[in-house]
RNA sequence: GUGGGCGUAGCUCAGCUGGUUAGAGCGUCUGGUUGUGGCCCAGAAGGUCGUGGGUUCAAAUCCCAUCGCUCACCCCA
């Protein structure tokens, strides 16, 4: 049996349902926040991710699905939305267009991880994107508007999570810092910790080995080291939050894996989920345009993860199952009236009725009961001597009443149908 | 990449101190008088017991390998 690719899913028609839901909620909400879609390719020329993400981070080192393509160019299917967004942008001059961008996207991304709870290879992520403003109100904005998304769609239990990285130069000398307080301690990490020591200091924070966390509880702080600016901004993102009510933590402990980062990051996680518990994460970018290629430009943004959301929904109940419904059902009395019910849907369907019989030559009863599962409000009976006297029957299934019809003309039925 | 758990009917699972034709519930199909659903009743179909090897008179059951799923680490959304 040929089955799907590790880390892939099929979505069936019976869950397609909480998808559109969850779909038309960003939609709604990315429209009340004034943000316009924007859709880009699959896959893109590797460079612009090993560019935009960083070379040394994980998405890019082990992760991405990279393949050289007939003529001999670095193909990679996105990992990410951000680089392809800003990689749009820049292309097609859109700054020059007008200055502050707001822009959303719903599409699949690609990373060869390992799967498990609320991670897959292919997965799905909305996000929004704000390219042309250093504003504290944007990164408040950013964070009030995926929040506002979840909240919508029915979720409970989160909680926002934001912090600064601040400028590079801040970033770096906070990094000699915490090398130096870490320096001999070194033999008392966790040996994922001592990689991390030379690859990437900062997600030492990240680590669940309890040692670690001991160690680092009394690591140096990102905050100490961030300029006046940096911090000013960071207040005015916290105090724009305060103004709308909206509660969050500062959690300094919050390093983005992404390269790209500048001052505000945040995250929303959820308690409903297992250990992938990060719904969403995003934050401020403002050296990644130029990095790319661009002009100096200022931009925040942030993306969630669609299965996590999903996941978390049905582990708190607040999914919602939508009915199947089907305007009417068409039975087919003898064999020979199958030419007479055809005709009888076209009809029908031509006039706005979702409209179903049966195709297997079943029984009358059989054909009720289909009827009855599909949830058919009405069925139509075709056939016998009502037929004969040129009649159908339609019959009511919530009541059980039925009434004989004209079969040339069906308007009455139509329009009984569309009143009710 | 590392580690744990699990692979028996479409689904959820039982059977696993080795022993005749491998079971249940749900679902599906067909019937319960000429042409009518839901509830109820009856019957039926449906399984290479993930795959390959080994031990044995005998393997779904024990051993090994392999593949897959799953959860966690890692990382991230």
């Amino acid at each position: 049996m040929i089955k799907a690719i590790t880390g892939t899913k099929d979505i069936l028609p019976w869950q397609i349902s909480e998808w559109k839901r969850l779909e038309k909620t960003v939609e709604n909400l990315m429209s009340y926040f004034n943000y316009k879609e924007i859709r880009t390719p699959t896959f893109e020329e590797t460079v612009l991710f090993s560019r935009g993400i960083g070379e040394a981070t994980d998405i890019v080192s082990k992760e991405m699905y990279t393949f050289i393509d007939r003529s001999e160019t670095s193909i990679t299917l996105k990992p990410e939305m951000t680089a392809s967004v800003v990689r749009a942008y820049i292309e097609h001059k859109l700054s020059k267009k007008q200055n502050l961008h707001k822009l959303y996207y719903i599409s699949s991304m690609y990373r060869q991880e390992r799967p498990q709870a609320g991670r897959l290879r292919e997965f799905h992520q909305f996000g929004a994107e704000a390219i042309g403003s250093n504003a504290p109100m944007l990164d408040a904005e950013m964070i009030e508007l995926a929040y506002s998304i979840l909240k919508s769609f029915g979720l409970k239990n989160l909680d926002i999570k934001i912090n600064s990285l601040g400028v590079p130069a801040e970033r770096e000398q906070y990094k000699t810092e915490l090398r130096n307080y870490l320096k001999d301690k070194f033999e008392l990490l966790s040996e994922d910790s001592k990689k991390r020591f030379e690859t990437n200091i900062l997600r030492i924070f990240d680590s669940k080995d309890e040692k670690d966390i001991e160690i680092m509880s009394e690591a140096p702080k990102i905050l100490d080291f961030l300029s006046e600016e940096s911090l000013k901004h960071f207040e005015e993102v916290k105090s724009y939050l305060d103004e709308i009510e909206i509660k969050y933590s500062v959690d300094y402990k919050l390093v983005r894996g992404l390269d790209y980062y500048t001052n505000t990051t945040f995250e929303i996680v959820s308690s409903s989920v297992g250990a992938q518990s990060a719904l969403c994460g995003g934050g401020r970018y403002n050296l990644l345009i130029e990095q790319l290629g661009g002009p100096p430009t200022p931009a925040t943004g942030f993306a969630a993860g669609m299965e996590r959301i999903l996941l978390a929904c049905v582990n708190e109940g607040c999914n919602k199952e939508e009915e199947a419904s089907l305007d009417i059902y068409l039975v087919r009395m003898e064999p020979a009236k199958k030419t007479a019910v055809f005709k009888i849907s076209n009809t029908l369907r031509k006039n706005g009725l979702k409209t179903e019989m049966d195709y297997l030559s079943r029984s009358v009863k059989a054909q009720m009961r289909e009827a009855n599962r599909m949830n058919a409000r009405f069925v139509l009976f075709v056939g016998g001597e009502e037929f004969e006297k040129g009649s159908v029957v339609l019959k009511d299934m919530e009541t059980g009443e039925q009434q004989e019809l004209p079969a040339k003309d069906l308007t009455p039925v139509i329009s009984k149908l569309k009143n009710q």
